[in-house]
DNA sequence: CAGATCCTTTGATCTGCATCAAGGAAAGGT
DNA sequence: ACCTTTCCTTGATGCAGATCAAAGGATCTG
């Protein structure tokens, strides 16, 4: 990781600590994670980590959007994570990193050097308990995206992305944040072909299909509306119980 | 789940202690654990739980094979978990199940009730420990799966299945189990279709095209045999250095 | 403001996989 | 051994999404 070091904060202000690793630390659990934590921050664009890195730091997101991207050699890339506020980035007991990490937006780390952080893990249940629940939960995301990438249609791949925006708009840390009728998608047209599975043209073509069909306006290319969100849902194939993708 | 209750033994003949969720545990603790199990048994085909079951069970996989399954109303089914031996079923801290679970085989279960399990995850950082081992290398093969899912082809798609199958007839842990170059599908034609997002037709031309490409030999439609593994490695798109699916 | 670069849309065409349909092979039951 | 059922293969056809190509719009730079 190549990011500028930008400043050591005290945990407790950390703005990340009552959803990240933190979340469950005493006062005195929060000092020792203090002594070993810094700060980095990356522009929007920028290569965080590449495959094969030795994996040093682990991280939690504090601020903007990160990608976890696998590649083949002839450039097909699929995006496996996208890490927002209070992700973790890296595993304990791993020597190499196995994915591309991006900044889309600027971006702020909150970075530990690997080998303390596992040996405050064994001192510190609270810690382990809060990356095994974090860790669960990315799994059950994965699984979510596994029956979206292997049997959804390109249109219900992108109504779920939509409905997955827009439910994170609506709903940030349980506080409803807004008009959900109105969301602004937080990455580009080749993000989301790499998050869906799918060629940009395909992405393209099915936003001014759902334009064309009433189901959502198009304001510019990354405001979307939703005048019913309903007939979205439809469309993403769902059954409406909710899966825990995001 | 209703699979038949067979016997409660003793953890320490566990035939998965060494690398399920008490690998790590000393004698106190097995017995610890040993007071809140028992074991039940599946045919093969049988359903072991469906989605939105209650999760008042969570259980380890000693013997057999299971699957994780999600389900769309139309019928389209995607699986999202393969369960080998020592695989962990159910998650703490979750009310219901998320997926359908199915036995491929005959299967046995190390089944802990999950209210009391829990209470036991605190008290036992080794097992708490343990269990975010393994749902990190499984959160690390579902990622591997979703780059297959979303940007592989049919043929490459059976070639990285063959590979991984190959390399735990070659590899099971960590000692060399027998010839590579013969292996045995432990799983039917839709079951791989449900694994790889295809249809069991595309599935079956896949095989006879790598048959008549000389890739691989059929013996039945349960034998495989690779003349060169090489050549096979070439066909899955992956640049070799391995990733970690399965 | 002109030029360059990047992102997005749209069109034309192609193709890989799905779908529909039928027949063959294996496995299990009586 | 025969019937039934399930699993697998093969063929014909169709279509969703990829690919190739080109032309707007944005945004940035000097």
């Amino acid at each position: 990781m190549n990011g500028e070091l930008i400043a050591t904060q005290n945990c407790s202000s950390c703005p990340i600590r009552h959803r990240a690793v933190c979340a469950r630390c005493d006062e005195d659990e929060l000092g020792r994670l203090n002594e070993i934590k810094f700060y980095k921050s990356y522009v929007a664009g920028q290569t965080i980590a590449m495959r094969g890195d030795a994996l040093d730091v682990v991280a939690s997101v504090v601020e903007g959007t990160a990608t976890l991207e696998r590649v083949i050699e002839d450039g097909r890339t699929q995006m496996v994570g996208l890490l927002l506020p209070s992700d973790f980035i890296g595993r304990p007991g791993r020597e190499t990193l196995q994915y591309d990490v991006t900044a889309v937006s600027d971006v702020t780390l909150c970075c530990f050097q690997r080998k303390p952080f596992e040996t405050l893990l064994m001192e510190i249940p609270a810690v382990q308990q809060r990356l095994l629940e974090m860790a669960l939960d990315e799994l059950d995301a994965a699984r979510d995206w596994m029956l979206l990438l292997g049997r959804k249609t390109a249109r219900e791949k992108i109504a779920s992305l939509l409905m997955l925006i827009a439910k994170r708009t609506m709903n940030q840390d349980g506080k409803v944040m807004g008009d959900v009728s109105r969301i602004e998608l937080p990455i580009s047209r080749e993000t989301m072909a790499n998050f869906l599975g799918l060629t940009i043209e395909t992405v393209s073509r099915q936003f001014t299909g759902l334009r064309k069909d009433g189901v959502i306006d198009l304001d510019g290319n990354r405001i979307v509306r939703i005048p019913d969100l309903e007939g979205l849902l439809f469309e993403t194939g769902d059954d409406g119980d909710g899966g825990t993708l995001f």
